[in-house]
DNA sequence: CAAAATATACCTATTATTGGGTATTTTTTT
DNA sequence: AAAAAAATACCCAATAATAGGTATATTTTG
């Protein structure tokens, strides 16, 4: 019997999977959350086998609730059900920790699969989900590391906040700011006016 | 018996919803699309009483698909089933003819009951949709109307193009789409360097 | 057809961001 | 403790975008 564990902001993608889940002898949902702090919860109360868990969600997101889960317990199996398929997020999800990586796209029968599949210590990923161009990538070039702090001011960039604002509230110079910037754009290969704005946009909206 | 057609990205939502209503004596699903572009096809072709349908997807949104199918068959009802609680999107959903709105964050038993009640001619929103704030706005205030030109240099404003860049695409003067965009500016109430790039990009992801 | 709306274009000025540097202090890693 | 990385700050120059105007041709609407 597989115990399993569902975090999604969708209730009616729960409700779904709940209905198809309810006539398989061996897996058996022992939770669901609608958010990643949820999800921990209940790991840490029930320790299920598998953890099928979107990646955007309130309060913690897919990727770093994986990465709790996987330093508290290594030996859950987590899945990742999500709409993205930027390579981005599937190294994120990987790196996290995660066995599988579906898409919302695929069937349910895909998704019952992939549960199989996991609780028996193998991985599985779905076929628009191209594993092997991450680890060529992340191996060769390890582009877009951000500290700290550069990820602070990008946060305040995406605001919309402008460089003395973000000076302001950090309490430092204008200048130091700039500096920030302009490390972040050689770092990320960006160039042009707008484009650490773009960038930091849609960074935002895609975890 | 209510003929249901529903329209959706998500495989695995579809499959969701068809494990529900397998047991539903009064709803029979007629078909299913995974964009708007098949929705329109199966909706002409076998006419259901209702339509459950996304707003993002695929080729057609549901708010085009909508509009094309009220003006053909006006009697089919059409329910929005989408992430977005946004007045906006709730609006112009509403505008191009929809009988209910429900987020998907919502139970499927709520889907179930949607469906119910706007196949009587009824109209059905979900709990976090505030249909009162849009009819008061949309008197009101008619803000953010743009004009075709407009929307076309906004779409290169948020492919990161420069004015000169959009410029030389349009065969216009630069200071033409300076203008534009200064208009665009009042026009939707902006102020500030970047608020006109964010606006463009933040439109782009929403529908 | 006349009026209104839209698209076009120019002017001046200000400001934020970018791109090229250099340099010091603090923190982290080895 | 020494070396590396990160955070801080400054300089100068170039450019894109914003903000304030005005103005004319074209298209759409009443």
């Amino acid at each position: 019997m597989i115990r399993l564990a569902i975090a999604e902001d969708h209730q009616s993608l729960i409700d779904g999977i709940e209905l198809l889940l309810k006539y398989e002898e061996n897996i058996s949902i022992i939770g669901t959350a609608n958010d990643g702090e949820k999800l921990i919860d209940i790991v840490r109360l029930k320790q299920p086998h598998v953890v099928l868990t979107d990646i955007r969600m309130p309060k913690i997101d897919g990727i770093a609730a994986t990465k709790i889960i996987k330093k508290e317990f290594p030996h859950i199996k987590v899945i990742a059900f999500t709409m993205f398929e930027q390579t981005d997020a599937i190294e994120q999800m990987i790196n996290a920790g995660a066995s599988g990586y579906i898409l919302k796209n695929s069937s349910l029968e895909e998704v019952l699969n992939a549960i199989n599949v996991v609780s028996k210590g193998e991985t599985y990923f779905g076929k628009n989900v191209n594993v092997n161009a991450i680890n060529k990538e992340s191996s060769t070039k390890k582009k877009g590391k951000l500290t700290k702090r550069q990820i602070e001011i990008l946060a305040l960039v995406a605001q919309g906040k402008t460089s003395r604002e973000i000076a302001e509230q950090l309490f430092i110079g204008v200048q130091t700011v700039d500096t920030h910037r302009k490390n972040m754009i050689r770092i990320l290969g960006l160039h042009g006016k707008g484009e650490l704005l773009r960038y930091a946009l849609e960074k935002k909206y895609n975890f």
